[in-house]
DNA sequence: AGGCTTTTGTCAACCGGTTGCCATAAATTG
DNA sequence: CAATTTATGGCAACCGGTTGACAAAAGCCT
């Protein structure tokens, strides 16, 4: 009988495997094992148990992997244990400039943490989101839901496969981070108020957005509180352009005083009304919201309420860790403030002329 | 002797592995397997390998793993195979909207053909951008470097071992995507002739920034072409603050117009110079570069050099994705196009005043 | 010293796919 | 109809770690 394959002789064997231009196929347990003259099972031991293989094996180890210049497959890892040190966050508009400070205080975090950030966009749609979301699902070992359009019960049956943090919405049952409006929407009334306004408009956002909802809700609240007429007005759209076209409601309302769902939509609206004629804030006094990239562009530059996103992200991402490695403590909902961001689009009301 | 170990008796084996909180640990291979009669390997054959298998079987197995609802375990497929159906994208800094366009076009790209973005920050340092690649390359597939700060000779090592493909700069033996300046510029120098500029300077970027040194190249070369003058100036870092430094250099330098390396100096220099009482264009043009998200939002709007960055993210994941699945086609460098976007930021000169 | 507990390292099974090789069944051919 | 090619499915090894069970070695106690 012929053998079919050739038995343990050649010298050099040729890997040929990976990396199809380069050679060196990356070291493996086993190559250290070998040089350490250990069993694989005590590399592995050594590399992610600490404490559970003597001083002496462990530091012999450790050499042998450094000058192996090792580092594990993190594929051959997560497949036994299902972890991979990776996060996923969805994300409604990556050119959102509301998410930037999302996505790097949540990367930060991660890295930090030894933690890699996978992005996902869910294009503003309820079912794109819940499709990325699953796809995740199978590759991180947490999910970060930024401001998301799908359902309670969509987000609370994917927490329950794994670890869940929503940012800018709050979901019963699942840990959540929302800036807490109150604070900065009073400071930013009453600084209408003592200016002079007495009728305030806003300009709401997409009327599934939670936080849209949250901040009528405060606008509401604090210009009762300052004895003011507050009026809600509907935009298409949470964008420059949206803001442009809800211009013409504005001026009809008779407020002299806007806040608009996001910054976005205040600068549309600013825009809009100074190409009318309209002196800001002389005539009209606007508000946004979030502090985004850019809102300092604007001349005058935004007035807005003021979010700390990158602290959202960031407290996502520490929520999460705590999650996988706490100790099992309840789900909790962080709470971050608002601040008032006080620059030149608002301010005294000049008499009517 | 006592078995140590129960041999399969147990009719119902408790998984108990995985998804701590739910149930049903996901179907695999081997449960169709065993539901389309099969072998496990038929049914990785059939659904990874079209036309293997007979059109019977495959139909059985589809089914089954339709019932099963089943998906791939993406990790045990990388393992053997290395491929991971995902890119890493590396840019400089998240936050930087320079990057937003190039991150969207890129993802937006790669989930249409079922890859997935990872991303990361360089923190605008050559090391950190290293590091974040290194350990980027074992998990994916291929790698995206925007607006690299590393050497050359680092960039064409990782090249060796995956698919790398570079944004805004160019390295020999390495596909890259670049912008070509020379349209946009002539067309922004020609219309400042044409509004009787005589002297203009540009603002550097970072000293290492490949992409700078190739606008102000076009500058000069554009500036000959239409008989002005120009000048070179240095910033401090390429950002707002970056612009709103350097004022006091442009007003020095005599210079009626200004074109900088980027929006963000651009749009600082402008905030700096009108707040000295200058006005824009009347005393002083400026242009930027990029058509970054907020250009439009100063007053004046900013007069910019586009450069199609949407499409450099999709065109670099474009490129990877035929260096991946092409028939091994030769690297090849992406050249798009750049347009100048005349706002009122730039515009015939006031006869001093 | 003998018996008992605690460390420490080894063995082997396992995670869930992929793939080379082979045997068999089916199709093609002379 | 036999001979040969081709299509199809099965077997088993493998990717590179992790981990429960266990035995050898070491430490502790009386």
């Amino acid at each position: 009988m012929t053998e079919p394959k050739m038995p343990e002789v050649a010298a050099t064997r040729v890997p040929a495997k990976k990396h199809a231009r380069d050679g060196k196929p990356n070291a493996t347990i086993y190559d250290i094992a070998k040089v350490a003259g250990v069993n694989p099972s005590t590399v592995s031991r050594a590399l992610s148990k600490p404490g559970r293989v003597s001083a002496k094996t462990q530091k012999l180890i450790e050499d042998a992997a450094a000058e192996l210049n090792y580092q594990v497959n993190p594929f051959a890892r997560a497949l036994p244990t299902g972890r991979t040190n990776t996060f996923g966050l969805i994300v409604a508009d990556i050119t959102n400039p509301t998410f930037f400070d999302i996505i790097r205080g949540a990367e930060t975090t991660a890295t930090l943490r030894d933690y890699t950030l996978v992005l996902a966009e869910s294009a503003e749609s309820a079912v794109t989101e819940l499709t990325a979301a699953r796809r995740m699902m199978a590759t991180v070992d947490g999910l970060i839901l930024a401001s998301p359009r799908m359902d309670d019960d969509d987000i609370r049956t994917l927490a329950r496969d794994k670890p869940v943090v929503v940012i800018n919405r709050e979901v019963d049952g699942v840990p959540c981070v929302v800036p807490d409006v109150n604070k900065g929407i009073s400071e930013a009334v009453r600084s209408l108020a003592a200016n002079g306004h007495q009728k305030v408009a806003f300009v709401a956002g997409p009327p599934q957005s939670w936080m849209s909802a949250r901040r009528w809700e405060g606008v509401q609240a604090a210009c009762e509180w300052s004895r003011l007429e507050a009026v809600r007005l509907e935009s298409t759209k949470p964008t420059v352009d949206g803001g442009r076209q809800v211009a013409r409601d504005v001026r009809a309302s008779g407020a002299t005083a806007v806040l608009t769902y996001n910054d976005l939509l205040a600068i549309g609206l600013m825009q809009e009304l100074q190409a009318a004629g309209m002196v800001v804030p002389d005539h009209i006094s606007i508000v946004g919201f979030d502090d985004i990239f850019g809102a300092d562009f604007t001349t005058p530059p935004l007035t807005t309420v003021r979010s700390p996103l990158g602290e959202c992200g960031a407290g996502a991402a520490t929520l999460l860790l705590d999650l996988l490695h706490g100790t099992g403590e309840p789900a909790a909902t962080l709470r971050v403030e608002t601040e008032l961001v006080l620059r030149g689009s608002s301010g005294r009301l000049l008499p009517a002329g």
